[in-house]
DNA sequence: CTGTTAGCGCATTCAG
DNA sequence: CTGAATGCGCTAACAG
């Protein structure tokens, strides 16, 4: 068999037309072809088991059917939940998908705008853990259409956001209607808008109900280390762990993602701490596992696969049409109440 | 700004030189360059934020630094532990990874390898979920390399695979050696040579130490609906209510992989079975997750993460040492103890 | 050391 | 309806 792939030149060559009779076949133009000529081309074709070369066609269309996708990490979980709704809507709409990771380092998010960029995506999600606005706006003034997923930055472009600071202030008040009256906070470093508004949501939750608001009850792990859950999991194990050692601990704890409460909730229970008896923890994401820890955790849902695929079809919407303004759009939390909270 | 990228024909115009000499500094190609010449082109190439378009660049080169996976589904947390080995190493390796999901359809990972070879990739990771051997024997005869990952075809390229016979008969020797002597196999349909292979270890592991086999003991799951985390989950479910029915239930039980015996566990748990007082169970992949459930999960573990880096790795050498002969490997599987089996 | 040229595979003008 | 010619951006001869 021929080591090469064949052309559109070689499918001429062996059916007696021009290059670019074969190319307004293959490339269903609709260019007009007599019904003769085509049939030849197409079967021709079958037979050198023809493949487009897609770098020739998009180099000369300028543009290609690639988008590129900018996450943290994919081995975890809620980001490979995000991909999918991402992958699948691309899919549907004909798409390929190049995917990125962060490794939650600023540096490799600008370097990967970079390598999408040469790879001439036409457009790019971006879940950024950076501050940097500059790669981003550069990649809009080259053409290419950027959507901003999850993290707000300050930059003008389409942005699909999730109401964190609603999450946070419904997850604290389903515990404060529960009839929970302390109340700790689990979190992580505030080192991207979508924590520090958590934050503020459940002191506002706090403040509205005329809570007392107590430094201690919050506690934020100081690093981060790796993004494997089991590194989040690690990180609500710690923060039980400095709870437990407090004479007057909370009754209820808000939990910056589920990971984080399942290593809370299983380092309660070690302690001989019962969850939801004795207390009582609310989880943020809703991944699938949060459906079968024990107890089933009671959490707030993000919706994190339609995520993907909504920012999906609106970028692929402003690929494809330019000039119509796309504006932005923020998901609201739903309350997922299953049993792991318990009323006083 | 300019609308479009810059090329080396702006880099070029704008340095009075020739196109070729930019081509030469910027692809870093080693050609003798005069040191004043070289900065002077890099910085303007600075300025003009150029940067390079790969289309052009594999296209000229025939080749490109793609690397194309398939898998099924992301979505399963045991393949994007995979894909999160392969792409560090293809990162580190200085390639780009293309992701690709076959949904499980043997039609649709056809089309992927279309794609792929469309795309011009330079090698393909193909965790195969069909019997079809043909596209990829295409695709090799292209130029294309090929490893095949995890489930074993009769076509003859490299392979890394897993020894799962050796795991299911390591699992089931575990519940032998803990005193067990009515052993169950919950599994999945042996639509692939993994699973079929896993249900041989298990009779051979009964058989060599003279326990009868009782075919009502190994329960399948008849269909496979999705590739999601839960679905493996419910099948397990199925499976602990097919054996609570029964009278004389076994003790033991292996499982076809970690979500499922979660699944079954939960349900032993709810209807009153304590595990493992009442019932033992052993998983099989040693997912993350594993780790944190209650009670930990006693299972296989099948280095998924590496297995995803080490085929990387020798799908890279082989492309960048075509003539060198490459061999196959098998990974040997670990057992992995924790506490989901009690000695009887 | 530098420049000119050709061609990778394709789609698209423009003639016929 | 069909074909010849051009150029997308880049690199690799080949000349100078």
């Amino acid at each position: 068999m021929s080591d090469k792939n064949a052309t559109i030149y070689d499918i001429a060559r062996a059916c007696g037309v021009s290059p670019a009779t074969v190319s307004r076949v293959v490339s269903n133009s609709g260019y007009p072809v007599s019904e003769r000529t085509r049939q030849l081309v197409l079967q021709t074709a079958r037979q050198l088991h023809y493949t487009p070369n897609l770098l020739g066609k998009s180099l000369k269309a300028q543009k290609s059917r690639d988008l590129g996708i900018i996450i943290p990490n994919i081995s975890n979980s809620y980001y490979s939940l995000l991909l999918q709704g991402v992958y699948d809507e691309a899919i549907a709409r004909g798409y390929n998908t190049i995917l990125c990771n962060s490794y939650r380092k600023p540096e490799i998010e600008e370097k990967n705008i970079n390598t999408l960029m040469a790879k001439q995506v036409c457009g790019i999600l971006l879940v950024s853990i950076g501050k940097q606005t500059e790669p981003i706006r550069r990649a809009m003034e080259h053409g290419c259409q950027v959507i901003l997923m999850e993290q707000d930055l300050n930059i003008d472009c389409v942005k699909v956001g999730f109401n964190f600071y609603k999450g946070a202030y419904m997850a604290t008040r389903c515990l404060i209607e529960h009839h929970h009256r302390r109340i700790g906070f689990i979190g992580a470093p505030l080192d991207r808008s979508s924590r520090i508004r958590m934050v503020e949501g459940y002191r506002q939750a706090l403040a509205d109900h005329h809570i007392p608001e107590i430094p201690r009850d919050i506690c934020l792990s100081e690093t981060e280390r790796d993004d494997t859950q089991i590194y989040e999991f690690e990180n609500g194990r710690a923060a039980a762990t400095y709870f437990i050692d407090m004479e007057d601990r909370p009754t209820g704890y808000v939990c910056v993602n589920d990971m984080t409460a399942l290593g809370a909730i299983r380092t309660f229970q070690s302690a001989g701490l019962s969850v939801p008896q004795d207390v009582s923890l609310i989880g943020f994401d809703n991944i699938p596992y949060s459906e079968i820890s024990s107890p089933r955790l009671t959490t707030i849902d993000q919706c994190t696969y339609d995520m993907g695929s909504l920012s999906t079809r609106m970028l692929v919407e402003s690929i494809e049409e330019p000039k119509k303004p796309h504006s932005s759009i923020t998901l609201e939390p739903t309350l997922v109440e299953r049993d792991s909270v318990r009323t006083l």
